[in-house]
DNA sequence: TCTGGGGTCCTAGGACCC
DNA sequence: TCTGGGGTCCTAGGACCC
């Protein structure tokens, strides 16, 4: 949001839970990763402070729009998350540093979004440069380690705590700097053999990558997910049962597209249901995994396993604050119940029942079509509260952006 | 009152096999 | 008294990512 440009804000998780994105005048009022939302509510008055709910949608749809203006860049482009791509630039000609000048330009352009480019022969090193991109105010935001001395790039990498590395988190981070590791420095002087036996072989190759030798593939496909998950936590503390079936019915709906959109079946179902651990309330919790005979993606199949199982595991008496569901055992869906088993026509029209289904929600909105046990009431007592969220502009005709002239 | 959601990879250890 | 060796598969849990 252009708009908005200056001002402190964060962008709030489910339920304006706690903050997940902040502008770097949010940053500089303390504010914290995954601070909650309740205790920096206060800032909105002293500081100006805004909090915003997510709106995925929106998200999810100006991320497309910008990774296809960078895959102009390159016939090679990994999207490794919803704000980040990898291009190979091997064989560009050009000055790099001016070529990631045109990036940005283009993608902002095109898109509002500003952003920055950071370049180097590997993965790790390209994350390192993109780092460094937007901390030096004075690069214009972009980062080409090539065009750097060795004693500059040493330089640099002496002043990067080694926490801020790519596969450094925080427990590896304390491990090293135990072992006297504190900069990206230290890390990238340490012998990758030690690396691979001391830790792991992951930190192997991260030491490896920070020495300039590739051992992270740029992966072009996406491939498709091998588990997929969706869980909420509540609005307002869930007791009953009826309750739990409705939301866990809703999850499986929102599971099942998903695999049906990648092209794939499951065969494993995991549902899960738990009190707040941050409630002094008395605490309970419990998961049941259950392997379906045939592996489907049917939404009504996988709704009565879940409805089942959590019968099972439900115990009344306690204040729900979370449940979801996790499919596993996921494969291409073709050709698995065809040759495998005679095409029963039962199975066809399920097939064709769940293609409608998702046609029908993708023209008239999600949840325009769905099963009974989803239901049509009761939504307010567990739905994720989004009090503060901002208008789908690109997703949402009713709320389309509007310029006035 | 109020604390997110969705993923991946690797490893150790147990079960089981011949 | 002595009690093999080598392998695979699965699962739970830890670590990381955004």
């Amino acid at each position: 949001m252009p708009a908005l440009k200056g001002r402190p804000l964060v962008v709030l998780s489910n339920n304006d839970g706690c903050a997940i994105a902040r502008t770097d005048e949010a940053k500089a009022l303390g504010i914290k990763m995954g601070a909650p939302w309740f205790q920096i509510r206060h800032l909105s008055e002293s500081q100006g402070l805004m909090g915003l709910s997510a709106n995925f949608a929106l998200y999810g749809d100006m991320s497309d729009r910008m990774m296809t203006v960078i895959g102009r860049f390159s016939p090679v482009q990994e999207v490794y998350s919803i704000d980040e791509s990898f291009l190979d630039l091997t064989g560009i000609r050009d000055d790099l540093t001016k070529y990631g000048q045109q990036i940005r330009k283009e993608v902002l352009r095109d898109t509002g979004i500003p952003t920055c480019v950071g370049m180097g022969p590997t993965k790790t090193l390209a994350k390192l440069a993109n780092h460094m991109a937007k901390k030096k105010t004075d690069w214009d935001g972009v980062c080409d380690l090539g065009s750097l001395s060795r004693q500059e790039l040493a330089r640099l990498m002496s002043d990067i705590e080694v926490r801020e590395v790519w596969g450094v988190g925080r427990r590896i981070a304390k491990r090293l700097n135990e072992m006297g590791i504190y900069s990206v420095f230290d890390l990238a002087k340490l012998d990758p053999e030690k690396a691979r036996t001391e830790f792991s072989i992951v930190l192997g190759k991260t030491v490896q990558e920070l020495r300039g030798i590739p051992r992270i593939a740029l992966d072009e496909m996406s491939e498709p997910k091998k588990q997929i998950i969706s869980s909420r936590s509540f609005g307002l503390p869930v007791t009953t049962l009826p309750q739990l079936e409705n939301a866990l019915s809703e999850f499986i709906a929102t599971a099942c597209n998903k695999l049906r959109r990648q092209d794939s079946v499951a065969s494993t179902l995991q549902i899960f249901i738990r009190t707040s651990p941050f409630r002094k309330d008395k605490q309970y919790g419990n998961c049941l995994t259950v392997n379906v005979s045939v592996a489907s993606s049917d939404s009504l199949a996988f709704t009565k396993v879940a409805l089942r199982a959590l019968q099972q595991i439900f115990r009344p008496g306690y204040n729900y604050a979370k449940a979801g569901v996790m499919l596993m055992d996921i494969e291409p869906a073709v050709g698995i119940q065809q040759e495998l088993f005679p095409v029963e026509e039962e199975v066809e029209k399920r097939v064709g029942l769940m293609n409608t289904l998702d046609a029908i929600n993708a023209r008239f909105g999600r949840g325009a079509l769905k099963t009974g046990s989803i239901g049509f009431h009761d939504r307010e007592n567990w739905y994720m509260r989004q009090e503060r969220k901002t208008p789908g502009y690109t997703t949402n005709w009713e709320e389309v952006l509007t310029v006035r002239a």
